[in-house]
DNA sequence: TGCGGCTATTG
DNA sequence: CACAATAGCCGCAG
């Protein structure tokens, strides 16, 4: 380690930065880093070759909260190794004040400035003059004087010395601190200043999971893909021949004479006209109950599956996200845009289930997975604070005593239970809908205003904080029936996005907390999957992670939850590959 | 070339 | 078949 690191975490120290204490980073790799400490109101910077090891240097030292951003950071730093504990996500506390999906420094910037988002000044193409930029004023200052961030610091073309990334850092702790402070405003000041942190952390392990990847075997994972589509096409002709056996093969069973392309929805449909047929759309699920009536419904529905994977997961999905060292890739987003879910592309989170037996676990590694049980329910009974349903949450199984409070069967009671969070209002379902209004009203009532707030577009913020956004409805533009139709549709996505939004929540919690206390036992979150986590860990670790897993779990619920009145409970088992999970 | 519609997969 | 997501292909508008 070169003499100024050493220093300067020597100066860290004696400025007084300790655990948990805010540290402003700003990093451009092979060029240097900045540092701001807002409490004590100190910044340096340093040109380094290698700014992450500077980075590990000051976390073994000081741990502390590091102010990020974005995740990119996360990110780069994760590409070096460097695994940071916690972090201030300047982009992930941004969506949760503010809402929505996508985010930038500019945007974070003039949402605590109360500047207008449309006067964003756009990253314009390089200034071949070289005059004073865009915006006017100093180019070496971010801030241009209408108070919005300058588009090339914004973009990164400009961060490219120490100085600018020390100045880069220093905005960034301003912005955390009115952060801080918007979120202390909220109605539930401790509850949204810890969602903030946790939300910060679960985009830490997202930089991980996309760098990381998921195990897979690609041996088993081609077999797999050769049973449904049959062996790797050797050329692009014979990848069309393939294609062509495979499409007469429904063919054939069509009435004579007709060309179908069997991608078209439209010509499938007219194609089942012909074969006797007049159905509305040509959905699986409506086909399944036509499967027997004639040939071409089984052959189309095969037919179905085996483009599913010939066209997303078969070998060109192999080819492009599973790297050399048997790793599957896709990028992972701390929170969606609707009520803070996590996403992940590449085919992460839709593989479908054939592919799961291709997920093994490394040589002398296992997985531990855990998947909560009935966690929108428990969330429910738990954010209504509905004292009634939440003794139902005693059972290991909450559908049991709700069918027997309503005097139902259990598959009555969950339709009942997952149209009532869902917004159903219609079915079979009806009848037991409003014997759940009576037993459990506390839960109902607060499902109901909900959906009320949405259906006139008003914004509602779910038990964590985050910001969920209702649209609204222009009266202008769409008849009467349009306009009930799109209300409607609001309620029913306000209603969803609480108990959608809370679990996931509890559940990033839950996954931060087993990041945290399994670093030691190098247990890594390989997958996460909005109730379920995979974990990829020593095969002599494996009790203890399972062990863990549950405890996280009730620390997690402990530090979320409102009271100890609802129980959340797990299914956590030690496996090799992903199918081997019961569920 | 971009976008809505349809279809599939997952929780 | 309600809530959410990603993703591919088709058909149509520009």
């Amino acid at each position: 380690m070169e003499e100024p690191d050493k220093q300067l975490v020597e100066e860290l120290c004696r400025s007084g930065i300790g655990r948990g204490d805010l540290v402003a980073l700003a990093i451009w790799p092979r060029t240097g880093l900045g540092m701001a400490t807002p409490t004590a109101a100190a910044s340096v910077s340093l040109g380094v070759e290698d700014p992450s090891a500077v980075v590990r240097l000051v976390e073994d030292a000081l741990r502390p909260r590091w102010v990020l951003w974005s995740n990119d950071t996360a990110a780069t730093l994760a590409q070096s190794g460097v695994r940071i504990a916690t972090s201030w996500d300047i982009a992930a506390v941004d969506r949760l004040l503010f809402g929505g999906w996508r985010t930038d420094p500019a945007r974070a910037w003039a949402h605590v400035h109360d500047l207008a988002l449309e006067e964003i000044p756009r990253n314009a193409p390089a200034d071949l003059f070289g005059d004073s930029g865009r915006g006017g004023g100093d180019r070496e200052d971010p801030v241009r004087p209408d108070g919005h961030l300058r588009a090339e610091w914004v973009s990164g073309d400009w961060r490219t010395t120490p100085d600018r990334l020390r100045r880069w850092a220093e905005l960034a702790s301003v912005v955390a601190s009115l952060q801080q402070a918007r979120l202390d405003e909220l109605a539930s000041p401790p509850r949204a200043s810890f969602t903030a942190r946790s939300e910060s952390a679960a985009e830490l392990l997202c930089a991980e999971m996309s760098i990381d990847g998921l195990p897979m075997d690609r041996g088993v994972a081609e077999e797999i893909v050769a049973g449904i589509v049959g062996p790797r096409p050797r050329s692009d002709s014979d990848a069309a021949e393939q294609r062509a056996r495979r499409d007469a093969e429904v063919l054939r069973h069509a009435p004579p004479g007709s060309d179908v392309d069997l991608r078209s929805p439209g010509q499938v449909k007219s194609l089942l006209r012909r074969a006797g047929f007049d159905v509305p759309d040509t959905r699986a699920w409506r086909l399944e109950a036509l499967r027997d009536a004639h040939p071409v419904i089984d052959a189309l529905l095969t037919w179905r599956k085996a483009e599913r994977v010939a066209t997303t997961y078969g070998y060109a999905w192999l080819d492009e996200r599973l790297g050399a060292d048997g790793r599957l890739r896709g990028t992972w987003a701390g929170s969606d845009g609707a009520a803070g879910r996590m996403t992940a592309s590449g085919g992460l989170h839709n593989m479908p289930a054939e592919m799961r037996g291709a997920v093994v676990a490394e040589p002398g590694r296992v997985f531990v997975r855990a998947d909560l049980g009935q966690i929108e329910p428990r969330v429910l009974a738990a954010v209504s604070r509905d004292a009634a349903f939440a003794r139902a949450s005693v059972a290991d199984d909450m559908y049991a005593p709700v069918a027997a409070q309503l005097g139902v069967d259990r598959s009555t009671a969950k339709v009942a239970v997952l149209g009532a969070m869902y917004g159903q209002t219609t079915g079979h379902g009806a009848q037991a809908l409003r014997g759940l209004a009576a037993a459990y009203p506390v839960a109902m009532t607060y499902l109901e205003e909900a959906a009320r707030s949405g259906q006139v577009g008003r914004d509602l913020r779910t038990y964590g904080g985050r910001l969920v956004v209702m649209g609204s409805t222009n009266a202008n533009e769409v008849d009467e029936r349009e306009a009930r139709r799109q209300a409607a549709a609001r309620g029913r996505y306000g209603r969803n996005a609480l108990v959608q939004g809370a679990a996931a929540e509890l559940f990033k919690v839950w996954a931060v907390t087993v990041r945290a206390r399994g670093a030691d036992l190098d247990a890594r979150i390989v997958l996460c999957l909005h109730d379920e986590l995979l974990v990829h860990v020593p095969i002599e670790q494996s009790d203890a992670v399972a062990r863990l897993l549950d405890d996280c779990l009730q620390e997690a619920v402990r530090r979320w939850a409102p009271d100890d009145s609802v129980r959340f409970v797990a299914d956590i088992g030690v496996i090799e590959r992903w199918s081997d999970a019961k569920r």
